[in-house]
DNA sequence: AAATTATTTGAATAAATTTACATGTTTTTT
DNA sequence: AAAAAACATGTAAATTTATTCAAATAATTT
């Protein structure tokens, strides 16, 4: 069906965003939004995005997603150092977002970030290859990502 | 048995130098090396190395081992410095942590803490005696100091 | 050294994941 | 537009992985 790449999007959001440990706790959390699939999609969902299930140190496992690979780039530094492959990954945990930025390069990245000067960005500090980013209170993480343009790779 | 400790050593080379898709494919490579074990006792070790299941693109999966090294070595440097003191002291707050050092050591610290490559903590930003710790969401500060204090002490 | 406690492991089982097969859909080709 | 090819997905079966339970071994305490 047509549904399959939103839903694909919606299992990265996800999983980039809380600790999912089966395919059935993702397939409940599916149909909270209203997507049903059987499990058999999501081991093939899951097969296709390069979801890796790893074990965690309390004892429980995890479906983690492979770090960021595409982006996709109007113009600016910010797009040629991400299109270079400068920027790793970005997680959010609560209202933060974490990037990762190959070494030596987070303070350049986060001075373009800054200088974009989005009102959805409060502020940034930079370490030698990560990037705390704090968003504006009420902004979502959609919003934070589209911003930075990120797009993550599906294959196909 | 005493032969544990071997066995993950072993289970760690043979993932580092081939591709094994299943854990039947582990215990017959095993085996190979006159090491015999049930598949039970290969989930249990596999979960206790946090090796991870992850699909490739010829629609084949390989379980593979988590960044860096680190996962049976004894000691480390993080350990070497906080052994030494380095490591003044952990506070948290809300879903982040504080760890402060001695002046000057906070990003060599950062960088051993990072390269554990543990999944609960989704990164780190230092300065130069406190760094700021971000743990991935849903994760409790008792496994960040756990995760912690597993290289104050030597495990296992 | 005996008693207690913790660890390691296998066998069996449960749980979770992957896949073969069938079917309905969409897309492409002719 | 019909036919053919490619795709998406559910069902059910096969496979793979995790865990429960019991027993044996090792470590620690008394």
């Amino acid at each position: 069906m047509k549904n399959k790449r939103n839903r694909l999007q919606i299992i990265t959001e996800i999983l980039r965003s809380s600790v999912v440990g089966s395919q059935e706790e993702l397939l409940s959390l599916l149909a909270e939004r209203k997507l049903n699939v059987t499990q058999a999609t999501l081991s093939r969902d899951l097969k296709l995005l390069k979801v890796a299930k790893t074990p965690l140190t309390n004892g429980t496992y995890k479906y983690v997603l492979p770090p960021i690979t595409k982006t996709i780039s109007p113009q600016g530094t910010f797009n040629q150092l991400t299109s270079h492959g400068a920027v790793l990954s970005i997680e959010f945990s609560g209202n933060l977002a974490v990037m990762k930025t190959k070494p030596g390069y987070a303070s350049a990245i986060a001075w373009d970030i800054d200088n974009k000067g989005s009102m959805e960005i409060l502020g940034t500090i930079a370490g030698d290859d990560t990037i705390l980013i704090i968003p504006r209170e009420g902004v979502t993480r959609e919003q934070i990502l589209n911003l930075l343009d990120m797009t993550f790779s599906e294959s196909k």
